[in-house]
DNA sequence: GTATACTTTGCAAACGATTGCAACTTAAAC
DNA sequence: GTTTAAGTTGCAATCGTTTGCAAAGTATAC
């Protein structure tokens, strides 16, 4: 940075004090509307801008936050960043973003490094050994994102993942499917969970049998859907699932993939259902039904609530808010052969 | 955040000078062996940790660089995001991200809030009204990424633009396509000019005239790449062009939808090339051929410049660094009906 | 023993803002 | 005119580090 300029050079000019240079920014109120011009013109001439890390060790209010996501290559995260971002830009702070790639030694990381900065709130999508690295910033407000990391009392904004599930299998079960698939995620991660449960949930509804053996576990990215999605599909013509619900985008794409491997042909052969809507899910042919989230909506309310509560004063009982997922039928679905 | 801890509680219980604690963690060379293990055992013990803020104004090192870039929700966007969070990381400073989608007044504001974090440096993918914004930054070090600002002595890391097209066309033309179309971004855009150039000298090295109406200028978007390509292939069958190259990833969506609307088949009736590889293009049946862009290291190769200037001190000359893009082909591109 | 060099420490002044307090100015009320 | 209140300003301490300088301690050489 060029040689700054400080309030000091500002106040010389203006002939006022140091006191009344800072206070023509930031208690305009306090100061003689004349005196302000003055002196704000002088330092728009010269280019101040106070310098936000002596503001903020002086106030002890960094204006910025935390934000720690999975993977922002992932389309949906990157929706979520996105989110963050422009909530807490319209508000005038500022965003360290980290990203852990699921891994919670990078956590844990991230953490620490973002501890030394001095954040005043931190939204985090949590990894599964988030229960320990949070403990790393003490009491700072934090809000959970897309997945609870199970502390007790954690404020949590998600969606809500049962009940989209359900919706997808009963489109499902309603098309007349019986043997139905699902690619999990691993079970430490509450989306996972609780995407499970709505599939458990919608089967019972329709008064199908859950069987576990109908149920992988993939590792969240293509290749582990691919796989799961072989072990399943590769089985005789009359345990073969003839519909398969993927718990996520990226394995999605590996279900997909497994099914061409296999000379399946989508909806006439196997139906899919994936969960997160994407660019490639409308451009394929066909197209892919999937229950959609409310990234953006997601990320900008959860920025909303945190900086809400910095700013009005704790709240007295954890916020936890759900929004509703939205499933768009598209062609991937059909009744079964 | 929690009461935090100081150098001073550190300094008490370990029973030196708030120096000598503040040495132990910046110049352990400078204090002895055994005070600077009680001194970080206790400071350990307290879960101390130097207040980023305060060393920062101190010091008048933020540890920290600023990173605009157009839209973290275009694919490869969010990979150079990562790579730089990566290159970062690794050296232990922090980034703040800011979008501008494009548009320059965001780009400015984005620049001023940057400017009072007191980054250390910025790597910017400038949109076309950065030549003016950048000087609000005053000296600050700055390296361009994916193209170029047009300011004279810029650092610059980008891909071989020129090469690549060139490449793409080449292989359009080695199939025996005369008339081929290009969907180029908006020109005040060096990689939009650059990508055009790369196409322009293709038609020449293989003889064919250079026709202005086969040339068509998109938003960038999927949109406007639809639009354009609309435009071009809904011409009579002998003027419409039998390939079409196009200059970007989203818009290269657009025009495969153009293409499905007027009930042209892919390869057989038209061959297409797009810029930009992403997951659909692997995906899609067919598959498209692209020139692919290597992003990640694109941009940790940048952050690494950067950091490197910012450590070793200035170069004389301005870095100016190409990466050569690379050629996938799939199955969008076939000889001419 | 003293002189010399080298380590190791602490003191106190920065860094650039914000803010409680007190002093001063000006206007209003009587 | 004096008193009182409100509106403006400046002084100086403060936020939590880092660091130049000097003092103190320790080791080595003579």
């Amino acid at each position: 940075m060029e040689a700054m300029i400080d309030v000091d050079q500002v106040a010389s000019l203006a002939k006022v004090s140091r006191a009344t240079v800072s206070r023509a920014f930031t208690r305009p109120d306090l100061v003689n509307q004349k005196t302000r011009e003055r002196v704000l013109e002088i330092a728009n001439q010269l280019g101040y801008q106070p310098n936000q890390l002596a503001s903020a060790l002086r106030r002890g209010q960094s204006q910025s936050i935390g934000l720690i996501i999975s993977d922002v290559l992932n389309p949906g995260n990157a929706m979520l960043a996105k989110g963050v971002q422009d909530a807490a830009a319209k508000r005038d702070y500022t965003v360290f973003m980290f990203n852990t790639d699921e891994d919670s030694e990078k956590e844990r990381k991230a953490l620490e490094s973002l501890r030394s900065h001095m954040p005043q709130g931190l939204i985090i999508m949590p990894t599964a050994g988030a229960q320990e690295n949070l403990k790393l910033v003490g009491n700072l407000p934090v809000i959970e994102l897309d997945r609870a990391s199970g502390l007790k009392d954690a404020h949590t904004v998600m969606v809500d993942n049962i009940g989209g599930s359900r919706t997808a299998v009963q489109h499902l079960t309603s098309l007349g499917h019986q043997r139905i698939g699902m690619i999990a995620g691993s079970f430490d991660i509450s989306t996972a969970v609780e995407r499970h449960t709505g599939y458990r949930e919608a089967l019972l509804e329709a008064g199908i049998p859950y069987r576990d053996n109908l149920v992988q576990i993939g590792n969240h990215r293509d290749d582990g859907g691919r796989l799961a999605a072989h072990n399943l599909l590769s089985r005789p013509a009359d345990q073969r699932p003839t519909a398969l619900f993927v718990g996520n985008n990226e394995m999605t794409i590996g279900a997909i993939f497994a099914a061409r491997d296999l000379g399946l042909r989508i909806p006439q052969d196997l139906s899919m259902v994936g969960f997160d809507d994407s660019r490639w899910a409308k451009l394929l042919q066909p197209s892919i039904t999937v229950v959609a989230q409310p990234a953006y909506e997601l990320a900008y309310l959860a920025c909303e609530t945190l900086l809400d509560r910095l700013e009005r004063g704790r709240t007295q009982h954890p916020i936890q808010i759900r929004l509703a997922t939205n499933f768009i039928r598209r062609s991937s679905t059909a009744p079964p052969p």
